[in-house]
RNA sequence: CGGGGCGUAGCGCAGCCUGGUUAGCGCGCGUGCUUUGGGAGCACGAGGCCGCCGGUUCGAAUCCGGCCGCCCCGACCA
């Protein structure tokens, strides 16, 4: 490809509204433009490395024997209605000419569900189906270019086995296909649990990318054996320094206390000794008292899976008609509702709410004086150590760049996929689902992959191999080194443009192709030209005749 | 949806507070000459609904009101 003839357009500076560098570069090196918040065009440079994120993603998928087919994008209400995923926000909604309604979907689980009704009998199972298939989520915040979107295409796969037993062996197939795809793309990545939802699946996996531009947060272990969403995973948070042990609680007047610091700069006692009450209410309408270390905070993600619920924070009123008190002076004991305590607080003696307003008890001991459910519902904090080892875990930033999930039968029950098993019984077919959004997984290689001067991509999703720079003067024997590149099965970008030396190269390292080769006067009396490796920034010369044999 | 910021040429910005000729600057773009291995120099030139609507005023990019859009933080998020 020419240079002078391609739409190309890099800029000198980041656009000033781009924060995270995938975005600046993205956008710096021609690759995409926005159109509006969260919905972005692919330039043709872009669109060759998403093609080629594509083309990993469908060898793995196909390695596995999926099966590759494509669903479209209106898609009529009734499936969502029937799934129950039609009150979710972030879905599209529109009607056509005569009112009937359509969404955009989010992803593609009612679609496929519909065609593995067709599916009959054990005999056919499993299947397993994909498409890269465009998606619309109405996000209440789209951001970081290519990290947060409102459209997007995705690779989304749907597993169709006879029993649990099929979905384990479906889903850790897809595992491995994944981390084959993200080895494939040069990624430095993480496996972890993922937060399983609301639709009620078993089980989950994320793929995480460390990146200071993502939306998640890794939790990682010094010593290599652990890594965990901290929306998901369990950390051990640093032990208090306890008082005397009391022999049962005592009543202790804390007047005007109101807040955790106060109340151990009051008592004279480790901050971490304390706990507080959250009292919040479920969607059904029952309330529950969530209890935590006084240091550490409620994660809501953490504490609605433990409930099984949605839930909203107690109002002043609720708190103070159940616990006969105000929100600074809750405490478990003697309470009517539920107590769903964090794991901190199963040792060991803690200053709680007395219901009182105004007190305190001493000496509350889980177990002894009241009696909780224990759950992980503490947010993750530096400081922490690993569950497994004890070693100090490390908070890092994150991109999920893919997500496996068994999905169970909710699905199949509800849109009457069933087929008969080997007894002559009818039974839902039993799914798994798996997505990746290359959009996320380029986002995510340049975040690391890139230096000052701009991208440097792994030769696996390139826009291409090799940039030839022709230095004035030299458009045709430019040319010829492209073409003997070309013949030998590269993919060759000649910048052929009327540019200065400084220029190109300047967009040579923005734009970030593996190998760049300069034919320039300095070289060519030699014979040669100058090979320059993007990632390492080695160079040295190549008899012309030698160039097609050149490699990254 | 809450908080903050921004909207002036393709990109980055100044001007606005304190209203007043033809709305500026840098980069980029076009033409010519000189240059030519790390974003050149000179000259000439093209390019603007100053986000939109309304109001105040003799006069609005500038003041007032409403709306729209975009970014960041939070909320939210299969």
């Amino acid at each position: 490809m020419r240079a002078s003839q391609l739409f190309l357009p890099t800029l000198r500076d980041p656009p000033a509204d781009a924060e995270a560098a995938s975005h600046k570069l993205l956008v710096r090196g021609g690759f995409i433009r926005q159109l509006s918040a969260g919905v972005w065009t692919y330039l043709p440079l872009g669109w060759r490395v998403h093609q080629n994120v594509v083309a990993i993603i469908r060898e793995e998928m196909d390695a596995i024997g999926g099966q590759e087919m494509l669903c479209p994008v209106l898609t009529p209400a009734e499936l969502w209605e029937k799934s129950g995923r039609i009150v979710y926000p972030e879905v599209f909604k529109l009607r056509d000419r005569n009112d009937r309604p359509f969404v955009l979907p989010m992803t593609h689980e009612e679609t496929f569900t519909f065609h593995a009704a067709e599916l009959q009998s054990y005999r056919q199972l499993p299947q397993f189906w994909y498409h890269f298939g465009t998606k619309e989520r109405d996000e209440p915040r789209p951001r970081g270019g290519l990290i947060r979107l409102r459209e997007f295409i995705m690779k989304d796969s749907y597993s169709f086995d006879r029993d649990q037993a099929g979905l384990d062996e479906s889903f850790l197939r897809h595992a491995e296909a994944y981390r084959r795809i993200f080895d494939r793309c040069g990624l430095r990545y993480y496996e972890v649990d993922a937060e399983p939802g609301m639709m009620g699946g078993s089980e989950s996996w994320d793929y995480l990318v460390p990146a200071s531009s993502g939306e998640n947060v890794l939790a990682l272990c010094e010593n290599g054996d652990f890594g965990a969403d901290t929306e998901v995973g369990r950390a051990v948070p640093p032990p208090p320094t306890f008082p005397a042990a009391l022999d049962r609680t005592q009543e202790i007047e804390t007047p005007g206390v109101g807040t955790i610091e106060a109340l151990a700069d009051f008592l004279g006692i480790d901050p971490r000794a304390t706990s507080k009450a959250m009292p919040v209410v479920k969607s059904d309408g029952a309330l529950v008292l969530g209890l935590v270390r006084g240091d550490d905070r409620l994660l809501d993600v953490k504490m609605a899976a433990a409930l099984a619920s949605d839930f909203r924070p107690a109002q002043e009123e609720e708190i103070r008609r159940t616990f006969g008190a105000g929100g600074g002076s809750l405490g478990p004991i003697g309470v009517s509702v539920e107590v769903v305590a964090d794991e901190a607080l199963r040792e060991g003696q803690f200053v709680a709410g007395a219901n009182r307003d105004g007190w305190h008890l001493l000496g509350v001991q889980a177990g002894r004086d009241y009696q909780p459910r224990f759950a992980d519902i503490r947010e993750v904090r530096e400081g922490d150590t690993c569950p497994n080892c004890g070693g100090a875990l490390q908070l890092q930033a994150a991109i999920e760049v893919g997500h496996i999930f068994k999905l169970g039968t909710h699905f199949s029950e509800r849109l009457g996929a069933n087929f008969v098993d080997e007894d002559g019984s009818e039974r839902p077919i039993v799914m798994g689902s798996y997505g990746i959004g290359p959009a996320r997984v380029i986002a995510a290689i340049v975040e690391q992959h890139l230096d000052e001067a701009g991208i440097a991509w792994p030769s696996s999703v390139a826009p291409y191999d090799v940039h030839v720079l022709a230095l004035p003067g030299l458009d045709e024997q430019a040319a010829q080194v492209a073409d003997a590149l070309e013949h030998v099965g590269r993919r060759v970008l000649l910048d052929d443009r009327e540019l200065r030396a400084g220029e190109k190269f300047a967009d040579a390292d923005l734009i970030g192709c593996p190998l760049r080769v300069t034919v320039g006067k300095r070289t060519l009396d030699d014979g040669a030209v100058d090979v320059r490796n993007r990632a390492t920034g080695d160079e040295h010369r190549v008899a012309i005749a030698d160039v097609a044999g050149v490699t990254v």
